[in-house]
DNA sequence: CTGTTAGCGCTTTCAC
DNA sequence: GTGAAAGCGCTAACAG
């Protein structure tokens, strides 16, 4: 399958090398004629150019290197899905890798990226300090870092993310306004999005003088076996409904948290929204044919995958590196589908 | 951030390039004092050997380009999800490209992945017959190729999907079981599929003397807008249910078609499954939530990932190209989640 | 055991 | 306008 090359074309046409690579790349310096002569033998042959031997010259690699806790999580999916879209008709190749959430895992994962020579990096971190402090070496060597979906972390560089206060502030308003004064707040331990969350939060019942209650504040170790994490959240919710002051709703502050719950409280039998109403992030296109129909906080997933390659695509493409970055930090409107579960 | 060279270390040790990339890959031909001191010289001084150089000079890329219609579909993130996990450590690199089911850019992907370079494809196509010639050309040029899902194409090569006729025959048996000999089967135009599903569920029929009524075998295009879609669905629902024989029972032999006919029935007001039995393919993690819990078929999708991985892996890996290649088609078993929607 | 050298395909001075 | 040649980082003959 011997594919054609430059020196292929040049020998085939009586020209040397040299002109034929500025022909192909439209040089002024060739004459026109000559252009023609050339891109047409390269088309009609099929001719296409090595990237890596140009990459190797130019001493880059091309490579978006991406790591996100789990693909098949459909927040990820589609953030992928908006970072492929823009993608794929171009000249950069996206690495993805998952770290399951397992720091020594993404920290093994940013060393393979850093060993393959990726340009850049897009990363929904987990958080881990050493991670972290790759993370800023990288930077530091030159290579843009994008932060993705959680981004309250000590690094200056490129976030792209929600307002997770907002969001969350309003989902809680909604569900006071509704009656419900006593709100279970459920989050996972990573404190890339958790924090700002949680401030939306106790914020909002400050505002609507209702008296704070840690113990309403679940943090649940999300990075294991589902099975485990949802005999946490039985555990938990058991207690919960059972105890004097049973919660009127709950907050759940991930998709994975959101999906478990309502499963939980279908497992031991508590009715949504009749003893307990539900309100949380899920980014799943048919939360609507749940049981009962989600009241959902959605993000807009794959607007932050295209703006990352946006942003990447511009830096990448300037050629001009002494420029003085201007880190931007993009805060994206999440938007919430009222539905049944939160009546 | 200048990457450490070959060169750089070959200088300042005082050895030759040849015999420091010999030491680094563990050659035979050098002696162990001086690879011990080469490969501590360049661990401590992290040394990343550039994999373009490398391929550059065997002439290969070690990408490998993969094409599904949607990455956000969770059946085809799942697979992605399982290449992953087993490449992300290696020295390949997944390309991957989504063709919304869409010929014309799907055969602009597989250009791109050809100008790429890249050392093999993996791809759930949409059967149109322009792009598997390109397959077949891209095959005879010594590109490997694994169809994934979508395996009943006119192509001789790697196939990895499941059973679709058995999965299929034993939902619908699992209806008729139950009562239902009405049973609408609803499919998409993928001929990849389509035709092995339809098959099963007509000779499930006639083993159980049901007779076949084509005009309950339903293909609907699901290559457009969601709305519209979902338009058709609730169009061709709501003629089924007030004909004077509605079906008692519907199969959806899609993810999408899935949720979409269950968005359908809810809109309509047909409850399931007390008007309407239903059961269909379903591969996200949370469908026992829906309403009502959905009788899922749920496919090893994860392993048919990693599957086509292992098989390009050892290919790819096998020096000897001139192996006289076995191609294979592996069936995996899906399964079926018995769930109320069917009851 | 170690060194030298050619060359993978391409771009980019620098000559002419 | 065009050509010659160097070199990106690496491997693989081949020499010694």
């Amino acid at each position: 399958m011997k594919r054609i090359t430059i020196k292929n074309i040049a020998k085939a046409l009586g020209y040397s090398v040299g002109t034929v690579s500025k022909a192909l790349s439209n040089s002024h310096e060739i004459s026109s004629l000559t252009k023609v002569k050339i891109q047409n033998f390269a088309h009609e042959n099929g001719y296409q150019s090595n990237q890596y031997a140009k990459l190797l010259r130019k001493g880059r690699t091309n490579i978006i290197g991406m790591i996100v806790p789990s693909i098949g999580n459909p927040f990820f999916s589609q953030i992928l899905e908006g970072i492929e879209r823009e993608m794929s008709e171009t000249a950069y190749n996206l690495i993805i890798m998952q770290s399951v959430d397992d720091p020594q895992l993404e920290l093994k994962h940013l060393e393979m990226l850093s060993k393959k020579g990726a340009d850049a990096i897009v990363i929904a971190a987990t958080g881990n300090s050493i991670s972290l402090k790759y993370l800023r070496k990288l930077k530091n060597e030159g290579t843009p870092i994008v932060l993705i979906d959680r981004t309250n972390y000590d690094i200056n560089t490129y976030k792209i993310g929600i307002d997770n206060f907002k969001v969350v502030y309003e989902g809680i308003s909604q569900l006071i306004n509704r009656g419900k004064r006593k709100i279970l707040f459920i989050s996972n331990l990573s404190p890339g999005t958790s924090s700002e969350r949680r401030r939306g939060y106790i914020q909002c019942l400050r505002d609507f003088d209702i008296a704070y209650n840690s113990n309403y504040v679940l943090s649940i170790e999300t990075n294991r076996r589902r099975i485990d994490v949802l005999d946490q959240l039985k555990n938990h919710l058991t207690h919960f409904v059972n105890s004097s002051t049973p919660p009127q709703a709950i907050f759940t502050a991930s998709d994975q948290l959101t999906y478990l719950t309502l499963e939980a409280l279908h497992t031991i039998g508590i009715s949504v929204p009749d003893r307990l109403a539900l309100i949380g992030f899920a980014n799943f296109q048919y939360t609507n044919i749940f049981q009962p129909s989600l009241s959902s906080i959605v993000q807009p997933s794959r607007e932050i995958g295209s703006q990352a390659f946006a942003i990447l695509h511009k830096i990448l493409d300037s050629s001009d590196n002494e420029i003085a970055t201007q880190y931007q930090n993009i805060e994206l409107q999440a938007s919430i589908l009222t539905r049944k579960s939160s009546e």
